[in-house]
RNA sequence: GGCGCGAUAGCAAAGCGGUUAUGCCGCGGCCUGCAAAGCCGUUUAGACCAGUUCGACUCUGGUUCGCGCCUCCA
């Protein structure tokens, strides 16, 4: 029995979808103006995991995530680049693909982009303005009417008079209560457009993730997802677009993933304290960044630090170590108190912690008994989490070698094995001491020497 | 100011009203020519103050501290 914690509901509950075996999740994706950062991975890895966990669970899961290609700071950008927006969106689109290939997130079934709804967008504008919860202003843009929607605020536990309180709130004229938020902004120079009832102009931002939601999963959907950051205003917007568009419930379970932080503070753009994911690629093993995003719970702040990946990186290799030379394939055996100890803690709300808790219960098993059973399992759990899915080897000599090439490795272990043989052990250590300095460590085992990438 | 979240051992991170979380690091041992890996053992917990209870890290209240949202943000 899954539970999910919904953020509407403030609490976990027992997931029921909406048809009986099947499951509809929409997750704001990125806006694709630049690189993406940790804290895009961390969503693109816990959702990826979400679905992997569904689907596991034997659920025929839709699984839409957005790109958002046309904003205020797309247009920005292409102008100081000098280039043009579709050239610019696809480069980081396709970033963002090789990224998340290297996290090994699966890609989403349906990946839709608000320029290509852009039609489905006026049609709701209209609608909304037609049922008299938005107004077409003074200066040409469209405004949604938050006074008109009674529920506004129920996600995000804000109340309007609370909000209207806070001295943050730009006052803008033309809006006729300062919460109001644009659904269709008239164009301004050198700025792309679209023809509209309203004269030409672009989407606001919220307006696209209710009309690609109801687009590909209907208006009224089992699970959304996307970072804390959203919940307000961005989520609490598109319900209230939605809702009063289509006189339905919008999403029945809302899901928000915690932060990346660095140094204890949320790491995100206008900060400045981000790291993209290709410059942690750099220096860490894609798959370790993975690990160290699904060793913590999906809603609990992650710290991002070298010692912390260095700590993931260990943890991670003890898992692979257990599984070298082992040979296994991997096999779930669901009658297994593992397998139950693993479903339990993935259905309390996606509890990977626990799941991988788990994992390193099999490879002390395995490295104790030797039973191939426990490490076909191990594998078998790991692969649930998009974990443990290359070679022990690959993974385990895939490190920094100094640019030894591997039958440099294995001549300099040839040499060391006949000194050895020769009782020359002064000869051998200097040898496994020479590669230990280039990134080598030497295991003698029963079956002679293996090396490995420290 | 409004709303919300959190505080677990050296570090990271979970569950749980009473029974070893887990990983990394440290220490001792086994194994090894020496190592490494592995195995066994082991040191460090539950911010603070009250309350409920036979019993609280776990529930309740308060205090302190940290963080987030309220503006673009995953």
């Amino acid at each position: 029995m899954l539970k999910i914690y919904n953020t509407l509901a403030r609490e976990k509950q027992i997931f029921i979808p909406m048809v009986a075996g099947k499951v509809s999740m929409y997750v704001c994706g990125m806006t694709v103006y630049d690189f993406c950062h940790l804290g895009h991975a961390r969503v693109m890895v816990v959702f990826d995991m979400v679905s992997r966990w569904l689907r596991s669970s034997g659920l025929d899961v839709t699984y839409v995530r957005n790109i958002t290609d046309i904003d205020d700071k797309i247009i920005k950008r292409a102008n100081e680049n000098g280039e043009d927006i579709s050239v610019l969106t696809q480069r980081f689109i396709d970033a963002m693909d090789e990224d998340s290939a290297l996290l090994g997130v699966l890609r989403p079934d349906i990946e839709p982009r608000a320029t290509a709804h852009v039609d489905g967008m006026i049609d709701m504008i209209s609608a909304l303005i037609s049922k008299g919860h938005a107004y077409h202003a003074e200066n040409g843009d469209v405004f949604y009417s938050v006074n008109s929607f009674a529920k506004y605020g129920k996600l995000s536990g804000k109340s309007l008079e609370d909000l209207r309180a806070g001295e943050r709130v730009e006052v803008d004229t033309f809006k006729r209560d300062p919460m109001d938020f644009v659904l269709w902004k008239s164009v301004k120079p050198n700025e792309p457009s679209w023809d509209s009832p309203w004269g030409k102009g672009r989407p606001g931002w919220h307006i696209e993730c209710s009309v690609m939601g109801a687009c590909h999963l209907g208006k009224h959907f089992d699970i959304h997802g996307g970072g804390q950051d959203l919940q307000f205003p961005h989520h609490e917007n598109e319900i209230a677009q939605s809702e009063a568009a289509n006189d339905c419930t919008f999403v029945n379970y809302w899901m928000h993933n915690g932060f990346v932080r660095v140094d204890d503070e949320k790491m995100s753009k206008s900060l400045g304290n981000f790291f993209t994911i290709r410059d942690v690629l750099k220096k860490y093993d894609a798959e370790v960044v993975r690990f160290f995003i699904l060793r913590a719970h999906y809603r609990s702040p992650l710290n991002y630090s070298d010692k912390h990946l260095d700590d993931a990186k260990q943890a991670l290799t003890r898992l692979y170590t257990a599984l070298r030379g082992a040979d296994v394939v991997a096999k779930v055996d669901e009658t297994a108190a593992t397998y139950e100890a693993f479903k339990a803690a993935m259905d309390d709300d996606f509890n990977t912690p626990e799941a991988v808790a788990v994992l390193f219960d099999l490879a002390n098993t395995f490295n104790k008994s030797g039973d191939l059973a426990a490490a076909s399992q191990l594998k078998g759990l790991a692969n649930i989490l998009g974990l443990l899915e290359r070679s022990p080897e690959v993974f385990m000599q895939g490190g920094s070698t100094d640019g030894l090439d591997v039958s440099a490795i294995e001549a300099k272990i040839t040499a060391r094995v006949e000194a050895k043989k020769a009782k020359d052990f002064a000869e051998a250590d200097r040898i496994r001491q020479e590669l230990s300095a280039q990134g080598i460590v030497l295991e003698d085992g029963p079956h002679g020497t293996t090396w490995r990438s420290a």
